[in-house]
RNA sequence: GGUCCCAUCGUCUAGUGGCCUAGGACAUCGGCCUCUCACGCCGAAAACACGGGUUCGAGUCCCGUUGGGACCA
């Protein structure tokens, strides 16, 4: 039988952090096996789901490279199944009309409480026979009271659970809504769900689910609940620690194979490895070598993955990503050649998008100001004949290459017997601004011939009046 | 409170009874390389929660304790 797994989230918020892992566990186990990955939206909350979450939550997974091979379904169109569903249970006598009503309940579960027993429904409707059709009502379903309930999870291994602990789940509401529960069996049963992949928030439902499926007569599917993504004060992973978003990260500069990666890693191992490629995850996956125990967002080895895609990464690919970041710096840049060699230069420097469209700064505008210790430090009067020189050597010659640029630089410093760092330093503030910056000469080829002339002449004309201002003074 | 899950360096993890003097990775610290900064390379520090069993032998199996987490209210 083809596996079929599924992602069902709701779109009353972004994509985080931990629907994303729960997702591509579901889509390589799916491709690992061949299968299919279905997309379910659980947009039944109707007053809290939003087109521009369900929007954020699909351009998430595009992003990502997590595409759904059916889908998205949506339950706010499915409600007619699910009354179907809880008319059968109805008519098969496995689900009955409970007139209570919540304060009733909440009356009678505070004594028991207070007696110190166990809050749980007292199944008082449940054979009652007297049918009154103007009492509001809700739809609970007759769980099994005796034996035990043994989950295989195929992370967790066997679970077992004391029927007698549950309750007589409500199905539908007083006000024809169905509930979760019972919404994710007939779903999951529809659509001929065969590996359950979900956080192990879920596995206490596990239980009854499985009498549900039963009682409806439908194959119980596999389960496996993964162990949840904590943040660094260890409970679990949401919007109070900081970037918990897909978008945030998108923004970041992150690449989205970076959080692939990182995320296939929390929780899941292969030996030692701790690179992976999309084929690499896809043919290696497996269920067996996923970890029982919570793990915590380490946003440092994501970073320092991310650093190592982009340092790895084709420059062209990257060039072109880098484009949107530079333009929000107001950087009109093409991706051409030119472009190519800034990115070049970077990629071993930076460790994100937002990073590298930042140290590309100085390579397109030509207004910088010199960093106030760099120039008192390195523009100095004794590097002028220097910079003269060396701007004598490039108008005289058409060549521009880097490994050209440093015969002639590092020659000319012999000459003049100045220490290759001295002059260096100098000319990087001259070009930059900066006293860091990439190789002094694939800085020079990036920046370009016409504009490394213009800049040396920029600072030889510094030098000199800061030379007048000391002689005034 | 009840039910369920979990427990190896700060963090992610390898480990499936002898290969463990517990390995790798991130982060940290030191060194090398070097035109600056990175990258890279080399090295250091750093963990089996605790207590009982089982066994010739336990990080690995069992029980308990402690701690953490989730769900239900």
């Amino acid at each position: 039988m083809p596996v079929r797994t599924r992602f069902a989230p709701s779109p009353t918020g972004y994509l985080h952090i931990g629907g994303v892992r729960t997702a591509l566990f579901n889509w390589l186990f799916a491709r690992h096996h061949r299968g299919s990955f279905i997309l379910r939206i659980e947009d039944t909350d109707v007053a809290r789901s939003s087109q521009e979450y369900l929007t954020a939550i699909l351009d998430g997974l595009k992003w990502l490279g997590v595409e759904w091979d059916e889908g998205p379904y949506f339950q706010s169109q499915r409600v007619q199944l699910y009354r179907e569903h809880v008319d059968q249970l109805l008519a098969d006598g496995k689900a009955y009309r409970c007139y209570c009503t919540p304060e009733e309940l909440e009356g009678r579960r505070q004594q028991a409480l207070a007696a110190g027993a166990k809050p749980k429904y007292d199944g008082r409707c449940r054979e009652r026979t007297d049918q009154p059709a103007d009492l509001p009502s809700t739809i609970r379903f007759k769980t099994p009271q005796e034996g035990v309930t043994i989950v295989g999870d195929l992370i967790k291994g066997k679970v077992s659970f004391a029927n007698e602990e549950l309750d007589d789940l409500i199905i539908m509401r007083s006000d024809g809504t169905p509930t979760y529960n019972f919404v994710v069996v007939v779903d999951d049963a529809l659509m001929g769900i065969t590996h359950v992949i979900r956080g192990d928030d879920h596995l206490n439902n596990t239980p009854r689910q499985i009498h549900l499926y039963e009682a409806l007569g439908y194959p119980v599917p596999a389960f496996a609940h993964l162990p949840l993504i904590m943040g660094e004060d260890r409970t679990r992973l949401s919007k109070r620690h900081g970037a918990a978003s897909v978008t945030a990260y998108q923004e970041m500069g992150y690449m989205p194979h970076a959080l692939v990666n990182y995320l296939a890693r929390l929780g899941w191992s292969h030996g030692d490895q701790e690179v992976f490629s999309r084929e690499e995850l896809i043919e290696k996956f497996s269920l067996e070598g996923t970890g029982r125990s919570a793990g915590i967002f380490n946003p440092d080895k994501l970073l320092w993955l991310n650093a190592h895609y982009i340092k790895e990464g084709d420059p062209q690919e990257i060039a072109q990503q880098l484009i949107p970041f530079l333009h929000q710096r107001g950087i009109k840049a093409e991706p051409n050649g030119r472009l190519v060699k800034v990115v070049q230069s970077l990629q071993p420097r930076a460790k994100t998008l937002v990073e590298m469209a930042e140290m590309a700064e100085f390579y397109f505008k030509d207004d910088f100001s010199y960093d106030e210790k760099g120039s008192r430090k390195f523009l100095r009067p004794e590097l002028s004949t220097f910079l003269s020189s060396l701007l004598e050597e490039f108008r005289g010659s058409k060549k521009f290459d880097e490994a050209d640029l440093e015969r002639r630089f590092r020659r000319l410093t012999e000459q003049q017997g100045l220490k290759l760092n001295q002059a260096a330093q100098g000319v990087r503030v001259a070009l930059t601004g900066k006293t860091v910056s990439p190789g002094l000469f694939e800085v020079m080829e990036g920046i370009g011939r016409e504009r490394v002339i213009k800049r040396l002449e920029r600072a030889l004309g510094y030098i000199g009046s800061q030379r007048e201002g000391e002689a005034v003074r």
